[in-house]
DNA sequence: CGGTCCCGAGAAAACGTTTGCCCACCCCAG
DNA sequence: CTGGGGTGGGCAAACGTTTTCTCGGGACCG
């Protein structure tokens, strides 16, 4: 094994506790774990000695270095963490906030932020379901004293002071709504992009009589995204309508919404749903209204879940870089947990691309596929 | 507050402890976290009466119980659980091992591993992408020393060596293969019934010419679903015939496979995709070759993922509890946690039912809905 | 009234690390 | 040959808990 520089980067598991730790399980030897002090025993030298062989702080004997090596791994010695998180203040991991987790969104945000921790060498501690900041709060509150920084994700609006109070502790990272006023550093999708696009691609095929399905006032995404939709509309000509109707994001909201709108007078050409989600849940209600897509009602949703191409017909939809936000957010986090001073309290806006499918062909147009 | 005895099944994080990290964080008086000597010196008791208080196990003063609790709640103590976890040699967390995690079925499952540890105050370590053995070795040993116990869900078929050497660490609960030859307790789904049922429901419908998209050979779910289903057609009639197509789970696959089999010389009736997720891809496959579903091709998935439903058409598919599989298997490793000892290596099997929807309809009864 | 027992609370040890400090040794130069 | 500087590695303290042991005081019983 080469001499070994301290790595500040993957300081939380490196390389070569791995190693320890696949040896020690094959082994099975020391079932109730052997300790450092074991290893220094068995080698001959003091406990002090083999910490710092282990973690790459020695600069002596190389001789030494590999019999403590050599030691360790027979030993399949792995250190406690929490006695190490004692005594160096740190603890390896990250504490993942995410509120209710429902469809493919969060799966593809999960799998960005799994892959970059565990590239890094540091564990993720998540925990779901925050629906209000009472319970932002318990969480966070219970992962005190266990993790290095926290990534919180799509917070209600009334967040301002958890997150606020979290700063001071541990280093923050904020994804879906703008916390520079908390302190902490922000990953937004660029919503009112995505929506204007949205809009002037209905405004362009024609369509006129317009519906949106908007999504939970607490979430911030679903906001802008309502309030980009209805600015451009608002500029389009006198005889462009809209009319709105209330989701939560949920496939089943969309498909209640979608039947709201069936029984409103207006005849509509065109439905905005704010997320693929929505979309999709109202695509099944006007299917099974008999309603065709897009001969008789076109519809775009938002996000590009991997779902929506297999759709019949293939949802138009706004590609948002889910995996790669995820990946972004805790590489940030990890920055500024490495360096130990908090993150610039920066917006970083995640660019997002109209995808026009089938379910946007306007009714000249239609065609198979 | 009243007097609290101690309780053996929140042992982790105590419903007082996150009343007081909630105050702490509120107040952000402390934010680099008051100890217990802070709390007994402040109080004017020794640190041993505090912790006993704290953690229900004193049975004095009540005056002095109300004073030090009000005094750690001034404080925001929280009790460091590295330090804690030093000395009771319990960590309040419990490992989770996830395969690559794709699609809507993990998050569901994911949810009801969250729910359960979050009722009962435990912390959740988790990661995925265990394509094989060592990889799960790694993670599994990189959590060593920081877990109470492994949720290992989805294991390759190579992986027993590993599962056998954690048994000997920590209680050890596995998902979806039979694990007690290596001594840990399973939790796996009927597939053989439910294939079954999709099977005996093909020919009663009277399709004759079944097509099937199998799941990875190293997935023990998938394996049984097919050979449960080849069983059921190997017992009908010489005109029935069935023909495979090899897939991995994803909807991409899916996708392929349908492309393959629209190759294929002979004119399916019936497709049988071992998940939903190949099966969504397929229907866009068909659908782009203009294959209409179900009136020139019926088909059919397995797990009842939320989206099933609002496919067009809605996908006839086998029930699968899949959150409240989650919560039976976290509740199980929990118990074994807490009891100190490993659970009783049993295999549990998780009941399913087939729910038919229109992708089954058969031709001559075919009719829009 | 005195002795014993019980109970409440404090003192201290232990958990497994890391790291500052210091000593001893080696090597080189004067 | 000897002194000084540099360096390798050991000693011990410290991290924040829990828990055992011990001690002291009060109450009850004789």
């Amino acid at each position: 094994m080469p001499p070994s520089k301290p790595d500040p980067v993957n300081y939380a598991i490196r390389a070569t506790d791995t190693d320890r730790a696949v040896a020690g399980l094959r082994a099975g030897a020391n079932a109730l774990g052997s300790t450092i002090t074991d290893v220094a025993r068995e080698a001959g030298v003091s406990a002090a000695t083999v910490s710092r062989i282990l973690n790459g702080r020695h600069h002596g004997d190389p001789n030494l270095r590999d019999r403590v090596h050599a030691t360790a791994l027979a030993l399949g010695y792995v250190p406690h963490g929490g006695a190490r998180s004692l005594v160096t203040r740190r603890h390896g991991a990250i504490g993942v906030l995410l509120p209710n987790l429902f469809g493919e969104f969060w799966v593809e945000f999960l799998r960005g932020i799994d892959d970059t921790s565990r590239e890094r060498g540091i564990h993720l501690l998540a925990t779901s379901s925050h629906a209000d900041p009472v319970q932002l709060q318990n969480a966070a509150a219970a992962m005190r004293g266990r993790v290095d920084g926290y990534l919180i994700v799509a917070p209600g609006n009334r967040a301002d002071d958890v997150i606020t109070a979290l700063v001071q502790q541990a280093p923050v990272v904020v994804v879906g709504i703008d916390a520079r006023s908390c302190g902490a550093p922000s990953l937004m999708i660029d919503n009112a992009a995505g929506a204007q696009t949205v809009a002037e691609h209905a405004l362009e095929r024609g369509f006129r009589h317009l519906a949106m399905i908007t999504g939970p006032d607490s979430n911030g995404d679903a906001v802008a995204r309502r309030n980009a939709f209805r600015a451009v509309i608002a500029r389009a000509g006198e005889d462009v309508t809209l009319t709105e109707f209330a989701g939560d994001f949920s496939q089943d909201s969309g498909w209640s919404a979608a039947h709201t709108m069936l029984a409103h007078p207006r005849r509509f050409e065109f439905c905005f749903a704010c997320n693929d989600s929505m979309a999709i849940g109202a695509m099944s209600a006007f299917r099974d209204a008999g309603i065709r897509v897009p001969e008789n009602l076109a519809i775009a949703g938002f996000d590009d879940v991997p779902m929506a191409r297999f759709l019949t017909p293939a949802l138009t939809t706004v590609h948002v870089p889910i995996e790669e936000m995820g990946r972004r957010a805790m590489s940030l986090l990890i920055s500024a947990v490495v360096q130990g001073s908090p993150a610039k309290p920066n917006v970083e806006l995640i660019p997002t691309m109209l995808i026009a499918r089938g379910s946007t062909v306007p009714v000249a147009k239609a065609f198979r596929t």
